[in-house]
DNA sequence: CACTGTGAACCCGTTCACAGCA
DNA sequence: TGCTGTGAACGGGTTCACAGTG
């Protein structure tokens, strides 16, 4: 790693996942040509992105490319792959077995990831003991010890947006390390605990928000 | 309006919904006291953004609040809804009838703000005119006749990430105004079509991104 | 006195432009 | 020659600090 991270843009990450994605479709669509290397402008242009800023994001992490050729495409896979811990396995919970939640159990990408679906928890005892796509539905409240004992690092929120911060500080207790809050709330935790908010009510309002004007 | 909507961030956009989010929140826990206003101060600490920066964000819009009081929360309230375009009705069609299709149609804040799902669209012969959750099941390749007839201005994509492009094509022919897109795809339409993304997979990258440093 | 509205300063991410290298 | 890596310039969003006002 070049730099240890630090003054590194925060959506430089995002932009990472996107142009890794990229990759992935060039290696499935090329699969006979087998193009060798890719350059800034071909990712930019794939992705709707600037060139400059292309290699300006990954230059932050190394010197991947070379001048007058562009990127080696499996190297450049690997190396992204790395930076955004993708050559690891994470088990994650899921909290309220909604449609939302449903609909992410049988997420495709995830499991392509290396994200572990390791259990889904509410409180509703129709659903606890049942199935959701061969995952388990566990009572809401052991998820505490269940993310304890089971080493779980993410989190996914997709509860009712009342319980949220109760659902969330239980998921605290026991330890783990980020939540990916879909509720409306926003949800205090200590500071070493990372969020990051999914909402779908605000990217609907600004569609009508442009609309509107 | 105070100002012709031009210099406005778009992010401010966002924070926006947050405001409204919370001026909901108040209206439903203090029922009893029933709160009159509300400061830039108690808004920020509620939402977790800075002060000045809820006073700007309003600000681009009118002077809503009084000195030495803060902001009316029904007046505030009603002209959050006015600017965000919640006081229409948004006629939206959603393509792609999987299990993120589903969580969308049922998804309760969508009534709420006056999103109206007025169709679903697939290409399975097994669901077309089945209901999901109350609403109709049509041939994808409908979808453009639909739009046009029904005056549909939002659609909300949920299809393969390969055949991505083609429905959104399908929804500008029928001229749909703007497209709220869960694909990985990057699609590319005339730029007066607004098009948002939302990529569940780069969220949860970012977590283990940061998890992993 | 408390709190808004806002110009100015600051900060951070984007884009430019070009030196450096295969 | 073609394309990367990067310092510098730019632009836009955030925060500060305070004047203005009920």
């Amino acid at each position: 790693m070049k730099q240890n991270r630090k003054n590194i843009p925060s959506i430089t990450i995002n932009r990472l996942s996107i142009y890794y994605r990229c990759l992935e479709k060039l290696g499935e669509i090329e699969g006979k040509k087998k193009l060798k290397t890719i350059s800034s402008f071909k990712i930019a242009e794939m992705t709707g992105m600037n060139p400059a800023q292309v290699r300006k994001d990954l230059a932050y992490f190394g010197e991947f490319g070379k001048r007058g050729i562009g990127y080696p495409i499996d190297n450049l896979g690997r190396e992204l792959r790395k930076i955004l811990g993708l050559d690891k396995e994470w088990s994650i919970v899921i909290a309220g077995a909604g449609n939302l939640g449903k609909a992410l159990v049988d997420y495709k990408g995830f499991k392509k990831r290396g994200f572990n679906v390791r259990g889904i928890f509410d409180n509703s005892p129709v659903l606890i003991g049942k199935k959701m796509g061969n995952i388990l539905i566990y009572d809401i409240n052991e998820i505490e010890k269940f993310i304890q004992t089971e080493n779980v690092s993410i989190g996914v929120l997709v509860v009712t947006a009342h319980s949220a911060q109760e659902v969330a500080d239980k998921m605290a207790q026991g330890g783990i390390k980020a939540i990916l809050n879909f509720t409306p709330t926003h949800i205090k935790l200590p500071s070493d605990i990372k969020i990051h908010n999914v909402d779908l009510s605000i990217e609907l309002e600004r569609l009508t928000y442009y609309l509107n004007m």
